[in-house]
DNA sequence: GTTGAAATCGATAACGCTTTCAAATGATGC
DNA sequence: GCATCATTTGAAAGCGTTATCGATTTCAAC
């Protein structure tokens, strides 16, 4: 059913159901009652590429992955809370995989160009992140999960990756620890950047110096975190503590210790960051102090709101961290 | 850019050029090629509004979560291979979260009524599943990742849940196991019956008796895998080997094992059947046998191609296992 | 009663594409 | 050369909305 159809039923003009639906002041709320009542009962919802073509809006944001791999339980949490919030708004979420970063900007292009979407959002950013110059050229609003250096103003949402660590570290100190060792994210990701220097801070502000031996760097993988650690574990001088940057590098950590004839929390103390994960319990972890959960979710549910208020032409004032 | 102003560059019609761009034959080889060039060069794209509009088609699919807690691991890995495979054919996927059965149905609709997308894909069927119907109904064509008991045909796209398990069970029998307890997903889920019909085929088989205490349900998580398990240990008799029906659930009954006391390998053989997860390494469950992976990745890939089929009109011959 | 402003409503022109049908061009056979 | 047919191009009519005006109705105030 069509809207010509729709409101000769209603015995009134496109027009005027139009702006019923889409809550236009210029029309009688007794008509406006009628008008909702009828949609709902006949079923109506307007054509949504036609309410495209009119408007110049997709109603929808887009969101590229890179290898599906980038797609870990992070991602997951993510998107719960961003689609919550913008369900609210009637925008749908596009998912695009790509294979690489020129193929994900030439998916930008394209979904720019072929108004498919009406802002993206980009995730993992690194250091220096050319995603920034290229949409802001392409003139494709857009909110970065995370943080990086540009010139260019830009939308971020993004979590305190340095006072995170600095705090965790600090506890280890605090307990005695001189000789921690860190598990970090990939090199040349602003997140794992800003937590070595958190690392960092927390030993200088106790007049500690940092093994630079004591600190890896990889992806968040059980596998990366029993190598890094196993590495660890062959130095002369041992760790006597250990913060995983994540709940996937914690458990390859603790395998290694294990692996190596250790005992969590006699041997070596653990601490485990990461953001919530409904399907893993922190149990896992038993002898574990679990620190500094951030919900990743709440940061999907932020971005949703960011994104309402861009789209509607609120556009300042999101310069800065949450 | 639009087409019309896009053809003027090109001195042809809107006619020609989008014939041209679309693929159809009525156009020489070499006013195609110049067309081609001049919309990379130009970074034409037709507007997807417009394309909708005119064609009744939205080029995308959609996908509904619930609770967005749905999204877990196997979700991603799924996504990925369903993307690449749609990324040829320029079709984008859809995503919505939604928090009730009730709501997902509603956003079918909305989706249907909107056009919004073509054909959904269905996931996490139950026995009964009211979807089926409800899509058949409202005529949105939809492939359903997972099987159930329908007297409309439907298409799906299932593994062989029944089999793995079965040889799976057959496996520890054959090694002397006689009491193997049965870590199973959430009761009413297909794939579950499936299961349980695999680890009672095996025994029947071998002349075994099932003993009831030793099956569990619940979801993937690692809480229910350490509750379950936990609780098969605290039985007069305890299993000798133990089926974890996913890598999650596997991880509980590790901790649950170790918490007993016991050893893995020696006192509780435990094997996990699970699809690939390129973030936790198989690795991690050391003195395990881990059979049976079945790329859930693949079956992405092959939905795309039923998808691609379908939306072609080929709407046959999928009504089967593969 | 009029009148003028405010509140409602409607006719119609976009929006950017595909597609039908007609026209033009090119090739072929005699 | 010319009729015939195949090949290639174009003009114009939709597709289902929104948005811009203009028209009508309502109603309080004179």
């Amino acid at each position: 059913m069509n809207l010509k159809e729709f409101s000769r039923k209603l015995g009134l003009s496109q027009t005027t159901v139009s702006r019923a639906l889409s809550g236009y002041p210029e029309v009688k709320t007794e008509t406006r009652e009628r008008v909702a009542e009828a949609a709902r009962k006949y079923g109506y919802h307007p054509n949504r590429s036609a309410i495209g073509l009119a408007t110049g809006r997709a109603g929808a944001i887009g969101i590229v992955f890179r290898g599906g791999s980038e797609f870990g339980p992070h991602t997951s949490e993510f998107m719960g809370g961003l689609g919550t919030r913008l369900e609210e708004d009637g925008i749908d979420m596009l998912l695009s995989t790509v294979v690489s970063r020129e193929a994900e900007l030439q998916t930008y292009r394209r979904l720019a160009a072929s108004k498919r979407v009406d802002a993206v959002i980009l995730h993992s950013p690194t250091v220096e992140d050319d995603r920034i110059a290229f949409l802001t050229q392409l003139g494709l609003p857009f909110i970065m999960h995370g943080r990086t250096k540009s010139d260019l103003p830009y939308h971020f949402m993004d979590i305190d990756n340095f006072g995170a660590i600095k705090q965790a570290t600090g506890y280890l100190a605090d307990l005695g620890h001189s000789r921690i060792a860190f598990i970090n994210g990939q090199k040349g990701r602003t997140f794992a950047e800003h937590r070595d220097q958190g690392f960092r801070a927390a030993h200088m502000e106790r007049g500690l110096t940092v093994d630079e031996t004591l600190l890896g760097n990889g992806e968040f993988t059980d596998e990366m975190g029993f190598r890094l650690m196993a590495g660890f574990l062959e130095l002369k001088e041992q760790p006597t503590a250990v913060i995983a940057g994540s709940m996937m590098s914690a458990l390859g950590a603790m395998r290694a210790v294990r692996t190596a004839g250790l005992k969590l929390g006699d041997d070596i103390s653990l601490i485990a960051h990461d953001d919530v994960f409904p399907y893993i319990s922190a149990d896992n972890m038993v002898p574990t102090v679990s620190t500094t959960r951030s919900s990743i979710r709440a940061a999907g549910l932020r971005i949703g709101e960011m994104l309402h208020d861009i789209m509607d032409g609120k556009d300042d004032g999101y310069f800065n961290d949450v």
